[in-house]
Formats: C-alpha cells, structure tokens, sequence
DNA sequence: GTGTTAAGTTAACGATGTTATCTTTATAAA
DNA sequence: TTTATAAAGATAACATCGTTAACTTAACAC
C-alpha cells in the first residue's frame, strides 16, 4: 500500500533507514549475513524495493561504508588540536587502530577486502576535506612533523614517510583482526605490539630517541 | 562411466587435479571465479563429483592454499643460508613481499580473509617444521639476529620483534594488494615503499645504525 | 471522474553450493 | 559362470542469493 509521493527528505530517511539496517546485519554478523532480503526484512520492506533506493548491493554495501569512513576522519580529527608535532603524529596513530579494533567490520571492507577501485570523482567523500578525507589527514599530520623537524635528515618525501607509517599500522590491525584467533600464533598480546610497532615507527624515523 | 576401483594413488592423482584446476582459476580470474561447476569443468568432471574428494569448497579452497603455504616456506628457505644474522632478517624480509606480491591472489587468500580460525592439529602443515611454517621460520631468525646481539637492548621478545616485523611487511604488501590502484592515494613507487618500510623497521629495531 | 505515475509488491530467472538419488561397472562371493 | 556389492560418477533437484519484469495500488493533475 504505497501512500505515495514521497518528498526528497523523505526518500533520504528510507534511504538511511535501509542503511542503517545494513550496517546492523554487517556490524553483527559480517558481510556474509548482509542479504538483500535480510536488509529488506529488517527495514519492513520487500526486498526487490531496496533498488528503488541502490542500484545494486555493491552500492548498498559502499554507501554504508562510505559514511564510516567519514566517521573515521571524524574519530581522528580530535588529535589534530595537538600543538606538539611529535605528540599529534603519536595520537593520531593510536586513535587509528583503535578505530581499525573498534569497527573491525568496516575497517575490513574499508581496507581488506577488494572493492572496483575508488573513482574520487564518484565519491560521496570530499577528498582533501579533513573533516571527512582521513588520509589528507595523515598527509598533513606528517608533513607538519616534518616541517617542524622531527623526522631524520634523510626522510625528505613526507608523503612516504605517511605511506609507511600507514602500511606499518595497517598490518598491525589487520593481522590482529584476521588472524588474532588463529591457534598457529602465539601472539603477544595486543597492547604489547602496538607499543612495540609504535616505538618501531619512532625510533625508525624520528630524529632523536623519542618517548611513546 | 566409472572404470571402478581407484587406488589410493589413482584418488590422489585426481585429488591433485581438481586442486590444479581450481588454483588455475583462482590465480588467473580470482576466488569468486573458483565456483564449483568451473572446477568441474575444467578438470572433466561433473560439480557434485568434486564432493568426492573434497567435502565442500572452503575445503578445496584450503587444500589450494595449503599448498602454497608450503610454496612461501620453500621460497624463504633459501635466505635461511645466509650467515650475518642481520643480512638474513633483512633478505627474509625481501623474499616475503617478493612472494607476497608475485602471489597476490595466494597471499590475499592466506593473510586477508577470514577463514574459520585454522587449527594447527587439522592442518596439513607442520607446524615448526622450517620446511613448511614460514612463521617458525620468522621466529627462527629473529631469534639467531637477537642471540646475535643486532637489537637494541631495550628489545628483550624475539617473537614480539617478529610479530612487529611481520605486520609492518604484511601492511606494506596488503595495501599494495588491495588499494594499489586506488586513485584517492598518490601512491609512492613500490620500491621506494619496500625500501622505506625496510629502513624504517631497521632503524626501529637494530642498535646501531645499519645500511640496507 | 479519469489518467498518469510514484512506490510497492509478487513472480520469476539464472547462478551458486550442496544433497539425494540414480546409473554403471569392476570386482568378490556363490 | 552367475550374482550381489559397492565404488565412481552423473542427473535431478533444493535452497539461497542477486536481480529484473510485470503487476498493483493509491495519490495527485486536469
């Protein structure tokens, strides 16, 4: 029984609310458990009206995504106050995995798993927006760094010292989210690898010995 | 028409070819293209005869796998003749995301998705048999370069410096694998990556100032 | 009133993993 | 030699999934 005429708002709060019950079924059970009918079922419709809303799951699945991956910038602009350069990069680090350990689902489909490659152009995401661009953030956070000097003379490209430093938190969260069950390892314990990589990444490219 | 009677070396030769097949598929087209009736066809069998030798496809999946676990043994083993501790952690470093980025397809299968976690009583692989666990391997030289005495002091786990090592290397070739191609990231060349994350883990970890 | 169309629904298609059931044939037992 | 058994495989079929086509209903425009 449609009663018809929807106004544009209107159709946004469908359009999140068929979001939202997506991100449920994602958060909880994985993307596995994210079907078309369970989202519809869950959001009180049939499943063939989610694509008046999404032209295809992929869809579905990358505007759930994209909206947490604003959040990320979102978790990660709070340490961009920090007036110490040294101590901003060390925040922000930390503030990044905690978000990976936090939301491991959607820092899977964010960073694991492999998606068509992103077009900036047809992304909801403003890119060099920091309030929503988590990687322009990391950019400038280095690069301030870097200005200030805190970086060893011979580290002159800060986009690659980002790079890196990105590549080396990334595999932290990611085995530990892949693999942390895995019997084979006899792994440390999380608190003690993350300290462990964040002093690897100090002593590695800043200047003089630092403190974590 | 069954021409009956199958000896065990018979079974493992068509075992062995339905792995064939299936790894075909998987390296040249992806996972999703490895489906059932593929295999079937490939290897001149119906789908549902591939349930005779392999109880399901996670199954057959993990039995691919396995075998290339094995594979990433055999590729680090070479390095394990190097005599300078510190020059063997280094070409081990290397070979890993050498075989990681020759072997994407392989790697993403052992490294970025989530299976069932793998217990090591089930597995086909031996466990802290050098020829076969690229992760005793890991420990193995991480240990012999800190007997060596090549870590700073303040560095007193070998297998915590391994496990730091080995998620610096995983997040360089899992960025690699999975985002190379995005075009939000101004991505740095791949060399200068791998030569950067190697210098940095270096600097992190090593006493005194080493050359890579 | 009468079309028109937006907003939904139901039916259905093709693909997939998987199970149940049939077919065939080589061998073991009579 | 005949016959029962079981191995090796194929066909048919089921449930589930993403997705499209066709149908229904109700609010508005004239």
């Amino acid at each position: 029984m449609p009663p018809k005429v929807k106004t544009d708002a209107e159709k946004q709060t469908v359009r999140i609310a068929i979001m939202d019950a997506a991100r449920e079924l994602f958060i909880h059970q994985g993307v596995e458990a994210v079907t078309m009918r369970a989202v519809a079922q869950r959001v009180g419709y049939s499943a063939t009206s989610l694509y008046l809303y999404f032209s295809d799951k992929e869809q579905l699945l990358r505007a759930v995504v994209d909206a947490d991956v604003i959040k990320l910038a979102q978790a990660l602009k709070s340490t961009l106050s920090i007036s110490d350069p040294q101590q901003r990069f060390v925040q922000f680090g930390q503030h990044y995995v905690q978000f990976a350990l936090t939301n491991p689902n959607h820092y899977r489909m964010m960073m694991m798993t492999q998606h068509p490659p992103c077009d900036p152009a047809f992304s909801s995401i403003e890119q060099n927006n920091p309030e929503q661009d988590a990687y322009s953030q990391l950019i400038g956070v280095v690069t301030s760094a870097w200005h200030a000097g805190v970086f060893k003379p011979t580290l002159t490209d800060p986009a690659l010292i980002a790079q890196t430093v990105w590549a080396a938190m990334h595999g932290l969260c990611a085995l530990q989210i892949n693999l942390a069950d895995d019997a084979w390892i006899n792994w440390r314990p999380l608190e003690s690898r993350m300290q462990a990589m964040l002093e690897m990444c100090l002593h590695g490219l800043m200047k003089e010995s630092p403190h974590a």
